[in-house]
DNA sequence: CTCTTCTCGTACAGTGGTGTTCGAGTTAGA
DNA sequence: TCTAACTCGAACACCACTGTACGAGAAGAG
């Protein structure tokens, strides 16, 4: 037994939709899989099948009876970091004033960086590009339209593309993350550093 | 003959220190076998030795007897990279209001970022996390002598860790090349996109 | 209790990389 | 021209990983 409990998952296993329902254990064993996909992959994103199996206290043939491919499991891995994330993300509250809510929302989505960490980079080297884009619809949405909404009230600058800015966004909080795992960077000071430097760009022109 | 020529060499091939001056032919093969790791590795981080071997047109048991592992090739092409990038940089005017040298180190930065590409990502997989920081340290060192100058004449923000300001300078620029690879940002918008963003950041406090 | 589903160890084939050895052929350099 | 240095293809051992097959056994559902 590699590990002791794989830490109970909030969310209830996905359904297998056209088919009969699966068995209790079979939904244990796919929880399982993905949390520990979700904290494995997030240290070390080539970790191999069987790195993940025994992180969730499985058998590798296991993981191959619900996932058919390594591409397959790191898809499933990446729409449920995603989708929980997404959850919390809609909670926050984004109206009122734009830099207020864009701090709100820098809090949140850096917690949310901080638990996934590299998933993301994990996908990128495997899935197709438009696969990537398309499971991070949801939360691009979110800043695109506080960034719209803020420039309409010209709060926020026009003179730089809105891709460029919500880019700006997501690479200061990813490469907080690589700072604050390489020990350059203190966790506590993340999320300030981010927010103070997001909103510069944000509302600084000239 | 997979690649017609390599591309000449502009710069002469290391010295093999210790021993006897190595062959005209050996060092002209090492020359090919950096300049077709610069390239390979940019477009294709994970690039075999093989790959390497073809694009410089020479056998894969060749590179093996210049550079006794993947590492080791890895290691000289980085140090080769980032050499040749500190030469250009060095030339760059600091003088004067450090604001303006900021965006004149910013735009000759991004031409050795573009050119670089991903390299440094290759490395970061493989080597020690120490020995990417001592090949960066010389670049670095730039970037914190302008930043320190520029926050003693009162015009750089001191609100923020100086390594999280040098930090920021990175990941712009890297995540512009990710962008503009990715088509999402046009190479043209690129140099003054990170300009006016990283110029925000280093002096917009509040 | 019984049938069905699921687990899981072992074993295997296949793939794609690394690093080495050998020997024949080529080339630089004195 | 002669020799030492270098190239290079082929072959090899080795390793880590992926994905499959089989079969015994455990566990859920009714």
């Amino acid at each position: 037994m590699p590990s002791p409990s794989p830490s109970p998952s909030s969310s209830p296993p996905p359904s297998p939709a056209g088919s009969r329902p699966l068995r209790a254990d079979a939904r244990r064993s796919i929880a399982a899989i993905l949390d520990a996909g979700i904290h494995v992959l997030a240290v070390r994103p080539d970790a191999s099948m069987a790195d993940i199996a025994a992180a969730a206290g499985v058998g590798r043939v296991t993981v191959y009876a619900h996932f058919s491919s390594r591409a397959d499991l790191l898809r499933a891995v990446v729409a449920r970091a995603i989708t929980e994330g997404d959850v919390v993300l809609a909670q926050v509250d984004l109206s009122g004033d734009p830099r207020a809510a864009l701090e709100r929302l820098i809090l949140a989505s850096w917690e949310q960086i901080a638990r996934i960490g590299a998933v993301a980079a994990a996908a990128a080297g495997v899935l197709e590009a438009e696969e990537v884009r398309r499971l991070h619809a949801a939360p691009a949405a979110r800043v695109e339209a506080l960034l719209a909404r803020g420039r309409e009230l010209g709060v926020f600058r026009e003179d730089l593309p809105a891709a460029w800015l919500v880019s700006v966004l997501h690479q200061l909080m990813q490469g907080a993350a690589v700072e604050v795992a390489a020990g350059r960077l203190e966790a506590a000071q993340a999320a300030p550093a981010i927010s103070a430097s997001v909103l510069a760009v944000w509302t600084c022109a000239r």
